[in-house]
DNA sequence: CTCAATTGTGGAAACGTTTCCAAGAAGCAG
DNA sequence: CTGCTTCTTGGAAACGTTTCCACAATTGAG
């Protein structure tokens, strides 16, 4: 006879459901994942059953037998980054929708929690994988990322054989040089995130490029990847500022940057725009209200998050057809305030 | 004889490893658990082929046969709000460190998605629950809470039968209202998030008990909770500012919700602190950086975090044991400005 | 020296699904 | 009526672990 409470304060399985709808397992399993070939009476009498029952599937049990896991990975190097949290909550609800789980891994830029990270996903067999900007100088992580053979999408990074979407940091980097080397600064700084991130890479190209341009040199002393955590940024912005031969401007980050870039200004007696003029990377609440307000770079990030899950459910679903890796690329776009001006004669 | 390659390019399994190692099944996985009554050149041999081949264990089968999944839940209203997100990285450093993946579900304040998230959480036997602040109005999303017999801590979120780690939301209202309150003021309005969310009541609360203490009446009007999204707060401070008894000091979020505040102040040609008082709530670069400086209130959201997935883990591991579930409540600390002065005489 | 307890190991039965295969029923052309 | 499909269902074998049980070998107490 069929057990109606197989171990009292367990869950019911499939086998319980099969047993009290008088069907066998297999029926109840096609029901359940809407197979082809199940008459609609079956499935009313068996979906009665579930719904009386609370049924719910052993994901882990699913994952087991169909080698799906229905679970997607985000690797992350810090989630408490406006920049990154805008990204992920977009493609999270992508994947929400299409009914995935999102995995956050977070890497505070240690190789060992990205290779750990990539070692959860193999053991989970997650179907797909976020990856979000990190150190490219990492070899022992690219190359624990190369045999995994999974669907896979870089933001603002480049994973080898896999799609990226990215901003265009190269462009926004150049028009904002550009903007300042035209207001007849020679001397810009620039403080970015580590040099290895891609963000930062192509940032520096593009204000190096904007030297070029111009006929001019580049000062290297004058580009200062930051180190994460917040206080950075200060010493170097103080020790630029009395160096022998200071910047007439400087470009630095909107997230975390900004406000001790503007503490060391204070600690030093600078104004800008008139003794310095300032943009930033990433527009941010402070850019848009401190006074003077300040010009800033911008762009879509929720749009980037978005695109990154899209291209990546295609993956996921779409097999193993030979598809486009072609990065896609979003535009920056530049906001004028009043935080620029030309530098004062010397 | 031992297959060397059992379905060639799929992973290898435990049996794999036994095979190789010549041993059987059960020593692999009692040395690959540090189970005792194991001799060591077992141990050795296993490891050495263990290493070889690169297995690792599958973890859906590791879940269904022991019944723990090693992965945390965490249920978070909007992850790109700064106040969640830095929670968020302090409880997943905490839970990474301790071997758990960290599943995210950002319910955006939606009912349907709180529920959907708490079946993920049963079909994917997660080991435990991060319940981070929500609407406690949602009826049916407690209801499928309650019958969930899983470790879980609430975070500024009052959990039934479970501990949570809150911060002082009433003492801080309580500081802030009788500071303004102090200085003069009598119509003091305060924006906060969504009525049936645990902060803003509290914090209401606080707001009420200052005024009681004072011998002060309450005009409701003055209370706004805002519908979550950045631009919302500014209507608001329109109608307050153009009413017939616009407030002489205003308490607001500092996240998304400041800047509005600032936009409306701007639009109306009013200027704090000489026309209106102004206090923020959750510290942030706006408030430090703007001219004058916003006076804030703030607490360590890091150790909320920390603290949270410290307990969550002590229960998951603890097995049921009977447990203290009084909250934990972290103190805000108020940080005096130059945003506030006593009000003009009427 | 005997008997019990302890230690190390292997075999096999779970865990809860999906999926393959077989078989009965039903439809249809000749 | 016969022989082919096509539809619907059930039975049973996976999926890759852990864990229970059994058993031989070793140890220790009396």
């Amino acid at each position: 006879m069929a057990r109606t409470q197989p171990t009292p304060s367990s869950r019911p399985t499939i086998r319980d459901v099969a047993a009290q709808a008088g069907v066998s397992v297999s029926s109840v399993s096609r029901v359940l994942n809407r197979e082809p070939h199940t008459s609609p009476e079956l499935h009313a009498r068996i979906m009665r059953v579930v719904d009386r029952l609370g049924f719910e599937p052993h994901s882990a049990a699913q994952a087991l037998r169909s080698r799906a896991s229905n679970t997607i990975g985000c690797m992350v190097s810090d989630i408490s980054n406006p920049l990154y949290s805008e990204m992920v909550n977009a493609a999270e609800e992508e994947l929400q929708r299409a009914g995935y789980v999102l995995m956050l891994g977070a890497t505070r830029h240690a190789e060992e929690r990205e290779t750990a990270f990539i070692s959860a996903v193999r053991r989970r067999r997650m179907d797909g994988l976020l990856l979000f900007a990190g150190d490219n100088a990492h070899k022992a992580f690219t190359g624990a990322l190369a045999t995994l053979d999974l669907p896979c999408v870089g933001i603002d990074r480049e994973v080898p054989g896999a799609p990226s979407v990215r901003v265009d940091h190269r462009g926004g980097g150049l028009e904002v040089t550009r903007h300042l080397i035209g207001l007849g600064h020679r001397r810009i700084a620039l403080l970015t995130g580590p040099a290895a991130v891609l963000p930062s890479t192509e940032r520096v190209a593009g204000y190096r490029q904007a030297h070029v341009e111009a006929g001019l040199g580049v000062d290297l002393d004058l580009v200062r990847p930051q180190v994460h955590g917040s206080g950075i940024a200060f010493s170097d912005v103080c020790q630029l500022l009395q160096g022998p031969a200071p910047p007439t401007a400087i470009i630095t980050l909107g997230t975390h940057m900004l406000a001790s870039v503007m503490d060391a200004f204070a600690s030093n007696g600078i104004r800008y725009p008139h003794d310095i003029s300032l943009v930033c990377i990433g527009d941010t609440d402070l850019a848009r209200h401190a006074t003077p307000a300040i010009s800033s770079l911008t762009w879509d990030l929720a749009e980037v998050g978005r695109i990154a899950a899209k291209i990546l459910l295609e993956r996921v679903r779409g097999g193993d057809q030979p598809r486009d890796t072609r990065p896609v690329y979003l535009p920056t776009r530049f906001i004028l305030r009043h935080s620029c001006a030309a530098p004062h004669a010397t």
